[in-house]
DNA sequence: TGCGAAAACTAATATAATTAGTTAAAATTG
DNA sequence: CAATTTTAACTAATTATATTAGTTTTCGCA
């Protein structure tokens, strides 16, 4: 063998997107890791604390991730389209790295500075989205977390096979998205939509 | 010490989801159950397979008390006012059994028979909630998607406490439910949802 | 009362993560 | 360019957990 194997984190957070993407999130190892990488064990310990950074560090890297193209799929549109293509981005996103994006969600540390951020960037992009509605501020939140419900819910239950029925599921989604658009104009029109609850 | 500790399948079960609920599904081991009961780790592969099996009839506990929720919440109402109902009854449970709700998502094996028919029986009685909307068989499956991706999306978030700001998260929810509910007023006028996309 | 099944136990094994301590390669500097 | 320092690999040992094997105890019942 020529030179030692040169290793550093982004090579380590590479592979390991890989397993958890390929395997799940559940698979992803030290052990399987060092061995993909061709390394001892304990010779990851030189570049990351363990297991748990290495999640956590890849929980920032899916959001930052989901961001990207969520941002890629927002340019140069606006209003009822950009809302849609920033949902497709998103499922996009999930579909291409499930393992990342599982990841993303379940996190060692939720009170990580770097996480919260990526988090909080997501969440404001939304809101920038949403600016040309003209919802009072409050309204605009509870419409960034109904979106937000809904992009979670319908990936995590496609990425566990929770769609059992062989009908369409990409009608679902288009449907679901346009459904809540509707909801969005309903917003905008002040009706009220807290009534008989 | 009067007489041996009386162990069983259901026992084991009532432990677990409280550790599940309290701590959390991945701090749930055999040894922590086991210390709980007051046996040894051993004792429990007396009653079950082990700690995967113990985690596929959380599961299908978990979804089998979601569908009691859901249908006690349904008894006596109809139309938008039972799917209020039912998804109240979802939030209900992922609050007070959160552990036992992931399980119920996260399982070891989605092929067994005893989980599926559970699973499907939860989409038996929403479709039967839908049915006053005389909507056609495939919408009527698009909706229950949907309505089961903002129910799993939003409460998983919340149990995540991914909803940072302090803005009323029950506000929020009923928002989303009757955004959502507004949609499918708008499905059965036939409107076309499926529009721009 | 004593037998057989059920259900506990102890002891041993397997797998994973992690830590301690060591060594070898690479980079830096006099 | 040789000596030294640093980096990053290694081996060996430790810890934590799940699990299995084999044994013993307890309980219900004939």
């Amino acid at each position: 063998m020529s030179r030692r194997m040169k290793l550093d984190v982004s090579i380590i957070l590479q592979k390991a997107t890989e397993i958890a993407d390929e395997q799940g999130l559940d698979q992803l190892s030290i052990g399987l890791l060092a061995e993909k990488l061709e390394v001892r064990p304990p010779s990851l310990y030189n570049h990351l604390d363990g297991l748990n950074e290495l999640k956590q560090k890849l929980a920032i890297q899916g959001v930052k991730k989901l961001h990207e193209y969520m941002l890629q799929a927002a340019v140069g549109r606006s209003g009822d389209d950009a809302i849609r293509a920033i949902s497709q981005a998103y499922l996009q996103l999930v579909r291409e790295h499930p393992g990342l994006y599982d990841a993303s969600s379940r996190f060692p540390d939720a009170n990580d500075q770097e996480l919260q951020q990526a988090q909080e960037s997501v969440v404001q992009l939304v809101l920038q989205v949403l600016d040309v509605y003209h919802l009072q501020e409050e309204t605009a939140i509870h419409i960034v977390r109904g979106l937000r419900s809904i992009l979670h819910g319908f990936s995590s239950i496609e990425q566990m096979g929770g769609f059992g029925l062989p009908l369409d599921i990409n009608k679902s989604f288009s449907i679901l998205i346009n459904t809540f658009i509707e909801g969005i104009h309903a917003a905008t029109k002040n009706q009220n939509l807290e009534m008989n609850n």
